[in-house]
DNA sequence: TACACATTATTTTTT
DNA sequence: ATAATGTGTA
């Protein structure tokens, strides 16, 4: 096999280099393959590098960066260079100071499309009405401002929880939809109707709040380049960027597109762009939150003249594994298409384990990960990838009875446990008094006797006089009609947080933090809290203090907090097998992969299918192709075939893509025997539609065609759709599409 | 206001 | 099953 005919790159005139010309071919470019060096030397105008999973990607990415400043083509400060995570973007930063020797390189713009956003913002804040010392809300602020807000349209928020406003109205900013874009019955019929309504004032609220939530950083940019009267802001940074590099550009949402296509054209000029786009369609798996394959499906319309760089040639698995992701895969419609081939050896075969339930998997999956270890491959390199977090809990359990260190990656954050989201919140009203969400989350947090009423209270003076609720506070200490010890706690706190603020630039702001988490109280709070968990939160502030020392200042901690909501690494240098979700896998690798819970409508998702029908399906599938290609050596699969669900047990059936796994790569083994061997009490079912069990086991059970009518003991009734074999496919009645086990059904009708 | 008790939703995936 | 809410009583 052969590599895709590498495209050669267009040459453009050299752009007027800040420093001299280099001669020498540079050493970085050693090890290349030929399609890898074009996708690095292309540096001039529009490319895509449709990179497929483990073809080096991040290589050519860092290596074209480096090429870039080393042929000083640019100022590191003229390079816009886009990640999708805020680890991504310091791997490249890392990478690329190696690959020049070391240097650190400084002052470019290397960031998520939100950090990077947010710098801009910050310096235009005042263009779309904000000041340039904005609050970046997170996920708990916005629900508690629409939460108010839906209350007070009248809404029912037990119908239409604000969780759910809140996706929705993401969705219309991660398309580029401020609330005058949108009509006002585009909402559907979520909060009566109402969701229009409720996302104008959700925006004016944090327009008074001087606050963005993270899909506002894109938004107002886009509100501020489009705006005409803005034109030297847009032609300022058009200008400064001379290179801009996006990558896994699968995953940007139409919102980030316009940004990026404001950013890359040139005022005046049709000169092709220098933008690369990094990105493979095969992986795009953030469609959920906005994500738009097609940008990367309608590259080339976008950017005429973009030449297109295909790295099919994988480094990373072995030839089974690359066979069984592909087989998976190939079932996609409307991919752009690329055939990964690889050098290395077959490998051993994919493995998939059929079993009893899910302490079997972890069980099955822990004996191979010791078996491993023996074998002398680290912990390190191994790793468990789930598909929802609540499948993480039974390897946790089996690996702590069993002794084996683990990771858990994308569990609860540091940044949202609750005495830190306290202590911020103080910190954050010290910086921006406006900040009412913060001081109304510590406004009694420790308790000083301001309950419900004096709240409302508060709020009620601070709306008659157009102030917040920290301004508020003063007028409440001379407000006759506020009671004395309320006025009294008032005024202690107005005085300590005006103290608080005086204070700020005198003395090292960890000191301060320290000082403000005492004087208010709060570190008492929990010193004289005597539950169990009250020494752990104590030990997680004093981790927050030290962690501010990194920064120059409170402000800057801040935004580093609200943007790089990345997990501290635990016990890193610990080698400990990883268990995350196949989410949070992609872009890394490993030796051996662990893949539970293929089982249908876990994976894939019943959510998935039903909201998104076939559309979802694919991205499942796109998911289990990402899982896949994170295996070096060794990928195992296991189904199960009852897994406890909200706390009682559910059956269960082989994920489809099992079926859909290539059978010369795959070594199938089902440990299910007939349940009433095992399970005297579990129903009379047949696990005959499973490999190697004697199958006709029950002849009992009928069979059945499509059409048929059929009632199912926890989904009602349906019509079956498909049949293949044991499984049967059922529109059930409340719409959802489920493939269920013969045996858990009964015929309604004798057709 | 605070605590004990009852009820309820929770299971996608995250910058 | 569990954690997070809400309700009622002291």
């Amino acid at each position: 096999m052969v590599a895709s005919k590498p495209t050669t790159p267009h040459v453009m005139p050299m752009i007027s280099s800040p420093f001299s010309s280099p001669a020498a071919e540079p050493p970085y470019l050693a090890n290349l393959n030929e399609v890898q060096l074009a996708a690095v030397k292309a540096t001039e105008g529009p490319v895509l590098v449709l990179a497929g999973a483990g073809t080096g990607k991040t290589r050519v990415l860092t290596t074209r960066l480096s090429h870039i400043l080393y042929q000083n083509k640019a100022f590191p400060s003229q390079i816009l260079a886009v990640t999708f995570t805020n680890k991504a973007a310091g791997e490249m930063r890392t990478r690329v100071s190696s690959l020049l020797g070391d240097q650190p390189v400084e002052g470019w713009w290397l960031g998520t499309f939100h950090a990077l956003a947010a710098r801009m913002l910050r310096r235009n804040a005042d263009l779309v009405g904000l000041t340039s010392d904005f609050t970046i809300l997170d996920d708990d602020d916005q629900m508690r401002v629409l939460k108010q807000i839906a209350e007070a349209e009248g809404i029912d928020v037990k119908k239409s929880p604000p969780k759910l406003l809140l996706a929705l109205i993401s969705r219309w900013k991660d398309r580029g939809m401020r609330p005058q874009d949108v009509g006002r019955d585009e909402g559907g019929l979520a909060a009566d109707g109402k969701l229009a309504t409720i996302y104008a004032a959700y925006q004016n609220r944090l327009r008074t709040l001087n606050a963005c939530d993270f899909g506002d950083l894109l938004l107002h940019m886009l509100t501020i380049f489009r705006d005409p009267a803005n034109q030297d802001v847009l032609s300022g940074y058009r200008n400064r960027f001379r290179y801009i590099l996006v990558d896994e550009y699968q995953d940007t949402n139409v919102a980030q597109y316009m940004w990026l296509r404001l950013l890359a054209q040139r005022d005046n000029d049709d000169t092709p762009p220098n933008i690369c786009c990094v990105g493979d369609d095969d992986q795009s798996i953030y469609g959920w939150r906005g994500a738009e394959v097609g940008n990367i499906l309608r590259f080339e319309r976008d950017f005429p003249g973009a030449v297109i760089i295909r790295l099919e040639q994988n480094y990373r698995s072995t030839q089974s594994i690359l066979a069984a992701a592909s087989g998976v895969i190939a079932h996609n419609q409307g991919r752009l298409g690329k055939t990964l081939w690889s050098q290395g050896d077959m490998g051993e075969k994919v493995r998939v384990r059929l079993l009893w339930d899910s302490d079997a998997e972890a069980r099955v999956i822990s004996d191979d990960i010791e078996a491993q270890r023996r074998q002398g491959r680290p912990l390190s390199d191994m790793a468990v990838l789930v598909r929802a977090g609540f499948q993480m809990r039974a390897f946790e359990e089996r690996f702590v009875q069993i002794g084996l260190p683990y990771r858990v990656i994308g569990g609860p954050r540091f940044y949202e446990r609750q005495e830190i989201r306290d202590a911020l919140a103080y910190f954050r009203v010290v910086m921006q008094p406006a900040d009412d969400l913060a001081l109304e989350r510590i406004i009694n947090t420790p308790k000083r006797g301001i309950g419900d009423s004096a709240l409302q209270n508060l709020h009620f003076l601070a709306r008659a006089r157009s102030l917040s609720l920290h301004d508020a506070l003063q007028d409440a200490m001379i407000d006759s009609t506020t009671r004395p010890a309320v006025r009294a706690a008032f005024g202690q706190m107005a005085n300590n947080f005006a103290r608080w603020r005086g204070l700020l630039g005198t003395m090292p702001h960890t000191e301060l933090a320290a000082q403000i988490l005492d004087e208010s109280g709060y570190t008492a709070m929990w010193q004289a809290d005597k539950t169990p968990e009250a020494p752990g939160r104590l030990e997680n502030l004093r981790e927050l203090v030290n962690g501010m020392a990194e920064f120059e200042s409170l402000p800057a901690f801040l935004e580093h907090v609200a943007l790089v909501m990345e997990n501290n690494a635990q016990n890193a240098n610990q080698d400990a097998v990883t268990i995350m979700t196949l989410h949070g896998a992609k872009g890394l690798e490993f030796g051996s992969v662990y893949l539970p819970g293929w089982e249908d409508g876990l994976f894939p998702s019943q959510r998935a299918m039903d909201e998104n029908g076939i559309t979802g399906l694919e991205e499942e599938r796109r998911l289990a192709y990402v899982g896949l290609t994170r295996a070096r050596h060794i990928a195992m699969i296991t189904s199960v075939a009852n897994r406890r669900t909200y706390g009682n047990w559910v059956q269960a059936v082989p994920s489809r893509f099992i079926d859909e796994l290539p059978k010369g790569v795959i070594d199938y083994v089902s440990e299910l025997r007939p349940a009433s061997s095992i399970r005297p009490s579990a129903p009379q079912w047949s696990l005959s539609g499973f490999a190697n069990s004697q199958s006709s086991s029950s002849p009992a059970t009928p069979q059945y065609v499509a059409g048929q009518h059929i009632r199912h003991d926890s989904f009602g009734d349906g019509r079956i759709v498909h049949v293949s074999g044991q499984k049967l496919d059922i529109l059930f009645e409340d719409g959802s599409q489920r493939r269920v086990m013969a045996g858990f059904v009964e015929p309604l009708d004798s057709a």
